[in-house]
DNA sequence: CCAGTTAATGAACAACCTGTCTGTAATTGA
DNA sequence: TCAATTACAGACAGGTTGTTCATTAACTGG
C-alpha cells in the first residue's frame, strides 16, 4: 500500500502544471483554478492535497532540493579537503536536467522565499567550513568568514541564474567550473582585462 | 504650483506604510486596506494615486534606485579606469541610510522583480565594461566577460544582503570594501584558510 | 474477480479582496 | 475669499479563496 496511483497522478500533474504556468505567467499571477485547469484536475482535488499555491510550490522546491542534496553527497565527500569544484559541477548538471525549476527558483518566484532560504543555508555551512579551515591551519583569517561565505554563494547563484536563463547554452558546465576555480585561485583582477602591474 | 500638499502627504504616507508592512508581514500578505489603514488614508485615495500594490512598490523602489544613481554618479567618474571600490563604498553608505528599503528589495519582495531587474542591469553594464577593458588592452579574456559580470554582481548583492540584514552592524562599510577589493585582487583561495602551496 | 476502501468530481457556499464610481466635505493655492 | 482640487466614506459587481457535501469512479488486497 505504498501510495494510491490516483494520488500520485494528481500530485504530479499539479506540480507539473505549476511549473509550466509559473514560467509562462509568474507565480503571483496564478490562480488555483489556472493550475487545476492545466493539470486537468478538479479544484476540490487540489485542496485535498495542498493547503494553497504556496504549499504546492514549497513541496515542489523541497523535492528539488532533496534531489540536489542526494546528488551532491558523493561529490562532497571527495572534496571535503581541497576544493576541486566537483560539487559545483554536479549542481550545474542537476540544473541542466531540471532547468525549468531552477529558472523559477532562481528568479525568486514565490516571494523569493525558497531562494533566500537556500542561499542562507548554503552560506551558513560555507561559513562554518571556512572557520574550520582557518582554525585547522591556525591562521587568523584576513577576511571575515561570514562575508567570504556570502561572496561564495552569491557568486555561485549569480552565475547559476545566468547560466540556466541562457536560451542557447553558451558555455558547457565544465568550462564554467574551470573559470570559477580560476577566479577563486587567482582573483578577478587578472581576468577583467587588466595587465598585472607587478 | 509644484504639487498639492495633500498629494504629497498621501503619497508619502502610503509609501512609508508599505515599507513598514512589508518588513512586518511580507509583500504578498498585504492588502491595500492594510496599507491605507497604516497610512491613515482612505482606501479610495490609494487608487487615486496608484493602480495597485505593485504600482506603489514600483514607485518606491524606482525612487530608491534614482537616489542610488544620483549618489553613484560622482564616484563612477573617479574610478572609471582602475577600480578603487569607491562606488561600492558609496552604495554601502546609501544602504545604511535606507536600510529598510534595501532589506525589502534584497529579500526579493514583490516577486523579486525589482531585484532581478537591478541585477540584470548591473550585469549588463559590467559585462560591457569588461569587454571594453579587454579590447583596450588587446587581450583575449581568459574568462567569459558575461560570466565574470555575473560573478561580480552576484557577489556584491550577496554581501550587501547579508550586510543589511545584520542586526548588529558587524563590519563597517570601509572594512567590507577592503575585503572585497582584496578578494578581487588576490583571489578567494588565500582567504579561506589555506596556505598557498606555491 | 470481487468487495471494501479511498480518491476524484462538480457544485454550492460565505468570506474576503479588488478596482471603480459615486456625492459630499475639507484643503489648498491664488 | 473663491474656484479648483483632493480626500473621504460608502456602495458596487466581479473574482478568488478555502470548505463542505453527496455522488461517482478508481484502486488495492485478498
Amino acid at each position: 500500500m505504498a501510495e494510491d496511483r490516483r494520488t500520485r497522478r494528481s500530485r504530479r500533474a499539479l506540480g507539473a502544471a505549476l511549473v509550466e504556468l509559473v514560467l509562462e505567467r509568474g507565480f503571483t499571477a496564478l490562480t488555483v483554478e489556472d493550475i487545476t485547469e492545466r493539470a486537468d484536475v478538479a479544484r476540490a482535488t487540489f485542496y485535498a492535497h495542498f493547503r494553497d499555491k504556496e504549499d504546492l510550490f514549497a513541496r515542489v522546491t523541497d523535492d528539488l532540493l532533496a534531489g540536489l542534496a542526494e546528488r551532491l553527497a558523493p561529490a562532497m565527500a571527495d572534496s571535503a579537503v581541497g576544493f576541486t569544484g566537483k560539487p559545483v559541477l554536479e549542481m550545474l548538471r542537476h540544473a541542466r536536467e531540471e532547468r525549468d525549476l531552477y529558472r523559477i527558483v532562481l528568479r525568486g518566484e514565490g516571494d523569493g522565499k525558497p531562494l533566500q532560504m537556500f542561499a542562507d543555508a548554503c552560506a551558513r555551512v560555507t561559513a562554518e567550513e571556512f572557520r574550520a579551515r582557518a582554525e585547522r591551519n591556525a591562521v587568523e583569517p584576513r577576511i571575515d568568514p561570514e562575508l567570504l561565505a556570502r561572496v561564495w554563494v552569491g557568486e555561485q547563484l549569480g552565475v547559476l541564474r545566468w547560466w540556466v536563463e541562457q536560451e542557447t547554452p553558451s558555455l558547457p558546465a565544465e568550462e564554467v567550473v574551470r573559470m570559477l576555480l580560476d577566479l577563486a585561485m587567482r582573483g578577478r583582477y587578472w581576468a577583467s582585462g587588466f595587465e598585472p602591474s607587478a
